[in-house]
RNA sequence: GGACCCGUAGCUCAGUUGGUUAGAGCGCUACAUUGACAUUGUAGAGGUCAGAAGUUCAACUCUUCUCGGGUCUACCA
């Protein structure tokens, strides 16, 4: 073995031996089904931090599970992002000097270009995703937009349309002019921004004035609503008032709706039905009362002013029409009152504009209609799936961690609105609906006879990726992977997309399927900088994972990323971690090859451990219990606790301890053996690629780590016996301690004495360790000893320690540590007695509680007594 | 407007049903260094757990409030 590990010499060579192995494949394992779908990324660029902590995520779950004998599946994919490639693809056109793509290519024209782009893109994400060690299947490589997946898509549309969910509506949708397509709620980005918050009235004649932000939409208004119980309004309601409002004829019906807020602004709100999503609910709510009121579409899909509101206004853009009308209405007298205010505006995703509300005929998923043959609606369907569980079976029930954001799920399907589906791009499954004059099919194929035109619009890219979990499972044509591998085990993702995804997740499984996704959704924070930035292009504080890992490796990349995070928890990230990562994968291949270099003949088996002294029977305690400790945490998802405990063992216990200990005691093979087995298995989740390439070291490329049975927990093997050696070690931090402090050179040998007590046997059995490791010439063990002349000493769980400076002591300096020792145990007896002398605490509290302040106390008042008696021989 | 998260050592963070003299990594200080590892070893300094009140025998942990930092969400035009 090399001295160093260096990643870059094995790490591919490594992952392709794994693929090839088929092990990958969960075809070609044994066992319990086991699932995990792979959140595609986008198919818009490149691997960044974000998709490297999923990966190590997924992954750690995927080989723990493998090693746990499951047949594991990790299916990879990607996704076609609908409207973020096709803004890309558009933006860099623009940029090598097109001027609307759109108008100069064509439909087909455009495609294609997307297309390639995509397929760059995807070729890239793929071959990084390997470098990240990913154990996935790639014979089931998906995408959202491949021909299966399409085929899933249109299923499930048919089916939703015939079930009478998705339909036709006209209503106020999100309108992107940038993109010029619309957006659903979720797509939306709310920022704040200063707005001006005008007051004025219509005409001189009309009785009242009104409040808006927005002067340039009144020219559509059709309404004032007012709450009915307010008194100052209450009489006009009913009456229809008309105003010539800058040079628009307009007719005002007075309204009465309670959601008007009579504090707020002037109590009177003017109604445009076409370009307020409020304001068209009361046009909605007007139609059934069976009191209707106008709607007038002002602004068009180009962001301009249309033809009704008026020849002063038409082809101006909203901009313009907002001060024109300012300014008219100033000329006028009418404009009583202008205030900065802070609004909370959408902007679009994707194309960052404001949108503009304008109303128009799109398809709709209904998520309050009663499913046929349900009896109830696809909200419904949602609630229960994190609630009793689906269908009241707790069995189909969706575990999130952590669990606050079950919380947050369901209070967004409570508010939740329907689903506005089509999109007005061409990046996307085009929807499979056909039309011929007055007559609608819907289906894949165009129906027969001459005349049908397929509808031009495109679905959310969400609605494909609300598939991902069976659709990557070749539903509804392949049975046989959906019935063996759904509902899937185990999905993470970002809560960022909480609601985009898991909810459409949720909402497709349980209509299609009747089963939900996935039993658990594990939930992760963002990466930030180190100083709690994002990472975004435009701060320029990216860092690429693909660097870091040709820089430290892919071992040093993951376990940065996962030593420190916590569920649901945004974490920081930076070199500084990857680096202190990369130091241990090296300190655990240097475990690995001092291991090797004393055992003769490494073996996979479990054969007699021969074990000998204490030391070895603390090792495998330890040893047995931290794996415990491992294992239930990564079943509950706690990555880096387990992490934590398991760098723990391996550098403080196994390498500061136990290999020097073995270095004096000799011939431990069996044990060595045994526990470098178990130490790299437990590793091999987290730092795939080191763990691998040393097991081949030692056995060879025959069998492969990756497919090794996890460590069970010996219990058999955790004794009593480890306090024993607890002590040895404090007693040897001791000496060390005071040789630190008195600075006696390292070099020197020194002669001690211990009064052991009712421990002699104890010490006498591990007096060579403590010799060598305190660096002492004699060690003289006693039942018990005065302090000899010429030494300081100290106090351990009940031994004391005196070590001989042979004259060498600060008499003045050593009664200040004992002094102070002393202090601080006085301090700690009286705690320790005060409570215990509290006749409260002794009934109330748990017996074995205050059995354990007793023993304390009784620990530290000896301790104290012996710290006097040192303290009183000082002269 | 509503909700949620965070505030623990200089920095980044653990602390899982309330009971340890409050932990880790990095950084810092001192010392060491030719055989597993300078990507190292040994020893050490460093915290009134944001603040206040309450519940309890017992609070970093539970409740309320206050002050900071952050996020999500809503039809306040």
């Amino acid at each position: 073995m090399d001295k160093a590990y260096e990643p870059n010499l094995y790490e591919d060579q490594i992952y392709k031996r794994w693929e090839e192995s088929g092990f990958f494949n969960p075809d070609n394992l044994e066992g319990e089904p086991y699932s995990i779908m792979m959140p595609p990324p986008n198919v818009t660029g490149v691997l960044h931090l974000g998709h490297a902590l999923e990966n190590s995520l997924m992954d750690v779950m995927a080989r723990y599970q493998r090693m746990q004998g499951k047949k594991v599946l990790l299916l990879p994919g990607t996704d076609h992002a609908a409207v973020a490639t096709q803004a890309r693809v558009e933006k860099n056109l623009i940029k090598e000097g097109m001027k609307n793509p759109r108008e100069e290519l064509g439909r087909d024209g455009l495609l294609e270009k997307i297309r390639e782009y995509a397929e760059q893109s995807k070729a890239t994400i793929l071959k990084q995703i390997k470098k990240m060690g990913t154990s996935a299947d790639w014979s089931r490589l998906a995408y959202t937009f491949d021909e299966e997946r399409g085929k899933a898509v249109n299923e499930v549309f048919k089916k939703m349309y015939d079930d009478g969910l998705i339909y036709r509506g006209f209503r106020v949708v999100n309108w992107s002019v940038k993109g010029q397509s619309t957006a659903s709620d979720d797509e939306l980005i709310y920022i704040d921004r200063k707005a001006k918050f005008y007051t004025f009235k219509y005409s001189k004649d009309f009785p009242f004035t009104i409040a808006t932000t927005r002067p340039e939409t009144k020219l559509g208004d059709t309404a004032v609503a007012v709450n009915p119980d307010d008194k100052r309004y209450q009489k006009y309601i009913g009456q229809v008032f008309d105003v010539s409002f800058c040079g628009v004829d307009l007719k005002l019906k007075i309204i009465g709706d309670e959601h008007v807020d009579p504090e707020f602004g002037t109590g009177a709100l003017g109604v445009t039905p076409a370009h307020s999503p409020v304001d068209f609910e009361m046009y909605e709510k007007q139609k059934v009362k069976n009191d209707p009121i106008g709607l007038i579409k002002v602004i068009g899909i180009d962001g301009k002013m249309t033809s009704e509101a008026g020849v002063d206004f038409v082809g101006k853009t909203v901009l313009e029409a907002r001060d024109l009308v300012v300014e008219k209405l100033k000329a006028q007298g009418l404009l009583e009152a202008e205030e900065e205010i802070e609004q909370n505006v959408g902007t679009s995703d994707r194309f960052g504009d404001v949108v503009e509300s304008i109303p128009m005929d799109q398809w709709w998923l209904d998520v309050n209609k009663e499913i046929p043959s349900r009896g109830k609606s696809l909200r419904d369907l949602m609630r229960e799936a994190l609630t009793a569980g689906l269908d009241g079976d707790i069995t189909k029930k969706v575990n999130v961690t952590p669990e606050r954001f079950t919380k947050l799920y369901l209070d967004r399907v409570d508010n939740l609105r329907d689903w506005c589906l089509s999109r007005q791009i061409w990046w996307g499954h085009r929807i499979p609906v056909w039309y011929k004059g007055e007559e609608i099919q819907v289906g894949a194929e165009k129906p027969d006879g001459d005349g049908w035109v397929q509808d031009e619009d495109t679905l959310d890219t969400w609605f494909s990726s609300g598939l991902w979990t069976f659709s990557t499972l070749g539903w509804p044509e392949q049975e046989l992977d959906v019935k063996t591998f759904h509902p899937t085990n185990w999905m993470q993702m970002g809560y960022e997309i909480l609601y985009l995804w898991l909810m459409r997740m949720v909402l497709m499984s349980t209509y299609n399927l009747g089963e939900i996704p996935f039993k658990d959704a594990y939930i992760h924070g963002m990466l930030r900088d180190k100083d709690g930035q994002k990472f975004s292009k435009s701060s320029g504080n990216g860092i690429d994972p693909l660097e870091v890992i040709e820089k430290y490796g892919t071992d040093a990349l993951r376990w940065s990323l996962l030593g420190s995070i916590t569920p649901g928890n945004d974490s920081r990230f930076y070199l500084e971690k990857v680096e202190g990562a990369q130091h241990f994968v090296n300190k655990l291949w240097n475990i690995s090859r001092f291991i090797m270099s004393v055992i003769p003949n490494p073996s996979q088996g479990e054969g007699s451990l021969n074990i000998k002294t204490l030391a070895d029977k603390w090792i495998l305690s330890r040893l047995s219990v931290v794996t415990e400790q491992i294992t239930t945490n990564i079943e509950k998802f706690q990555f880096s606790q387990a992490g934590e405990l398991l760098r723990d063992f391996t550098w403080n216990e196994l390498a500061d301890w136990y290999l020097e200990i073995a270095k004096i005691e000799g011939d431990k093979t069996e044990v060595l053996n045994f526990i470098l087995n178990a130490v790299l298995k437990m590793w091999h989740p987290f730092m795939p690629f080191v763990t691998e390439q040393i097991w081949t070291e030692i056995y060879g490329t025959e069998k492969m780590l990756m497919v090794e049975k996890w460590p069970k927990c010996h219990s058999e093997l955790v004794s009593e016996s480890f306090e024993g050696f607890e002590l040895i070690k404090n007693i040897i931090t001791g000496i060390r301690s005071l040789r630190a402090e008195n600075k006696i050179e390292p070099v020197k040998k020194l002669n001690a004495l211990i009064s052991a007590g009712g421990m002699v046997d104890l010490f006498q059995e591990n007096a060579e360790i403590i010799k060598v490791l305190a660096r002492l010439e004699n060690l003289q063990i006693e039942k018990t000893a005065v302090k000899p002349e010429g030494s300081i000493g100290f106090v351990e769980s009940g031994v004391e320690v005196f070590v001989d400076l042979s004259g060498a002591v600060d008499i003045a300096k050593e009664k200040v540590r004992l002094e102070k020792e002393k202090q601080e145990l006085d301090k700690y007896v009286k705690g320790l007695a005060g409570k215990l002398g509290n006749q409260e605490f002794v009934s109330n509290a748990p017996p074995a509680v205050v059995e354990k302040e007793q023993q304390k106390l009784t620990e530290v008042k000896d301790k104290l007594t012996k710290i006097e008696g040192q303290l009183n021989s000082l002269k």
